[in-house]
DNA sequence: TTGTACGCGTTATCAA
DNA sequence: TTGATAACGCGTACAA
């Protein structure tokens, strides 16, 4: 079986009896063409089923209406949420994406960027932006870019996220309000700026109670299942163990009750756990974990509009979409205050 | 600040001296290139920072490098595992990704693909593939197509998918062998093509094992959490409630346990539950699902594969890939015969 | 409403 | 063997 060769602008013209620069007028919906033609255009679009070649039209434009998305890995539960919002509002204004893992290996992050700019991808969106250096040599390129989650050096380049530090407080103060005096801390990666500003919260929130902690409450997770499951394993083995954990995410929120389970510590009665981010298994019947939610669907669809003020050139300055978290109390922190 | 016009090959080519066609010919490592012509050229290319325009390429070599990637909802915890096999792969091989979700919308989908063959990608994989509806429009189109997870066609496309007969079995097989002999069914989709081998392979291992049950053992799902729930509840309530659910995915499984859960009836020791796909959250602590296992990953790599025969013409005819499943048995179907 | 130049890299042709 | 010239891919933009 033979396949023709796809029409292109010309064989809808030479059907339709007319110029190749009429159909594409008539296809852009531009004014002054006439409704006979037009007609007769659509018609033979139409028959031909004609469909107009973007690469061609975005090597004329200068514009490609495609938009980089790089995270670090969309098998992450956390990315999946930020992505669905990208490529909604996207779509819905006419871009498409196209997708990078970037393994949160700083080398293939840059030839994955360089290979997007290569294609001539009309905005970046970065979400795993952690040290100023994966963005910095950014700057010189003349391509519209937002960070989305992390923000290595305010200010510099467009931002959507929360506002860490006060989030983290919310879900300390909770477990204080609750009675807890022995709270630690899971922090996820230590040079991320996020994982700081939730340590800096947890900080704040004892301080302004008045509560005094030693330092070894805190332990380090990465952000990551096995990691909140030893550094819980850790604090369970303190001579004076917490009675409440705050977790940097839900993944290490998950770990550290993995590890309860394991050493036969009830949750909550024994110990309330809180996480951070709200994932979709946060609400499951058998977790129910007490978690802060981030708006992640959100947070993609604002990093697209603040990518199109810059695209459209109505904004110079930078922009900064700080969006408001919520406290969603479940049952890994029980109801009241419990025997110390 | 201004920024310098982006370079273009003609800017490297005047720097070093040569034409833009020898540039070209040395960035593509053709031979007869002359070393020193090489030495000047990429010399200027550093210095000008000159980065090619894909966009121009693709339109000469009408060959784009670009895999669109159609998925329901990235948000679907079954896909990302799909999609980061599909990136990974294509990535090594020198494509890049677009990724559409379709929310399982029929003229969403239609439209988006429309998008991607205007856009000139090279290859098309599909994973949502309800009925034959949906893709059979695509036999007239001149691009390679992969067909991942589901096959309404078989024979039409080519194909990565696993053996949703045998699989089913396989689970159904293992809950036989604990003794179960009220054995339930809570099914995905009635209509799509997954779903039903798995209640045949649930029908063909309960005829084998001589086990013959009413039909109002089978509950519909939708494979979601939701429907597992209420299909879990109104089993429960059944006026021989089984002692074993068999659940055509996962998030069903979740919440049949999340059913369970609620109405105190334990798992396993009350009823035995086994899910399919084996999601992350299967192997938590307190989650602990017995499953079987989709090579997920392996299913988006194996479909680039096989699309890259095509875009390289070594292979008319359709293929099909049929890749192992595995029952990992974990704990939510304890260990042996329970008291009928 | 149309002719034509243009965007930019590739490739066929031709000359040295 | 090495390199230059010019045509080409296809839709858009501007002058006519």
């Amino acid at each position: 079986m033979k396949f023709k060769k796809k029409p292109s602008i010309k064989d809808v013209a030479k059907m339709a009896g007319v110029s190749p620069a009429l159909v594409s007028l008539a296809l852009n919906e531009k004014p002054y063409v006439s409704k006979e033609a037009k007609e007769k255009i659509f018609a033979a679009v139409k028959k031909l089923g004609y469909r107009p070649n973007i690469v061609a039209r975005s090597l004329r434009k200068k514009s490609t209406g495609i938009i980089g998305l790089v995270l670090s890995d969309i098998t992450n539960p956390f990315y999946p949420e930020i992505a669905r919002g990208v490529e909604e509002k996207a779509r819905e204004l006419g871009f498409s994406v196209i997708l990078c893992n970037t393994d949160a290996d700083p080398f293939r992050e840059k030839s994955l960027i360089d290979i997007l700019l290569s294609r001539q991808i009309d905005g970046l969106i970065i979400t795993s932006a952690r040290s100023d250096q994966d963005v910095y040599h950014l700057v010189r390129e003349n391509c519209p870019i937002v960070l989305v989650n992390r923000d290595p050096f305010p200010g510099r380049f467009d931002f959507v996220g929360i506002d860490n530090i006060s989030s983290a407080k919310m879900a300390v103060n909770h477990l204080i309000k609750l009675g807890h005096k022995k709270i630690a801390f899971i922090e996820g990666e230590p040079a991320s700026p996020a994982s700081f500003g939730r340590y800096e919260g947890y900080k704040e929130a004892l301080k302004e109670a008045k509560i005094f902690l030693p330092e070894d409450y805190v332990r380090i997770g990465y952000l990551r299942y096995e990691g909140g499951y030893k550094a819980m394993l850790s604090l369970l083995e303190h001579p004076s163990p917490p009675t409440a954990v705050f977790c940097a995410n839900d993944m290490m929120a998950l770990g550290a009750i993995g590890a309860c389970l394991k050493k036969d510590v009830r949750v909550p009665e024994d110990v309330a756990i809180v996480g951070f981010d709200d994932m979709w298994i946060a609400s499951l019947e058998n977790i129910q974990l007490t978690t802060v939610r981030q708006p992640r669907y959100e947070m993609g669809k604002k990093a697209v509009e603040l990518m199109m003020e810059r695209i459209k050139g109505k904004r110079k300055e930078v922009k900064r979409i700080i969006l408001p978290t919520k406290l969603v109390v479940r049952k890994t922190c029980g109801k009241f205050l419990k025997g110390d």
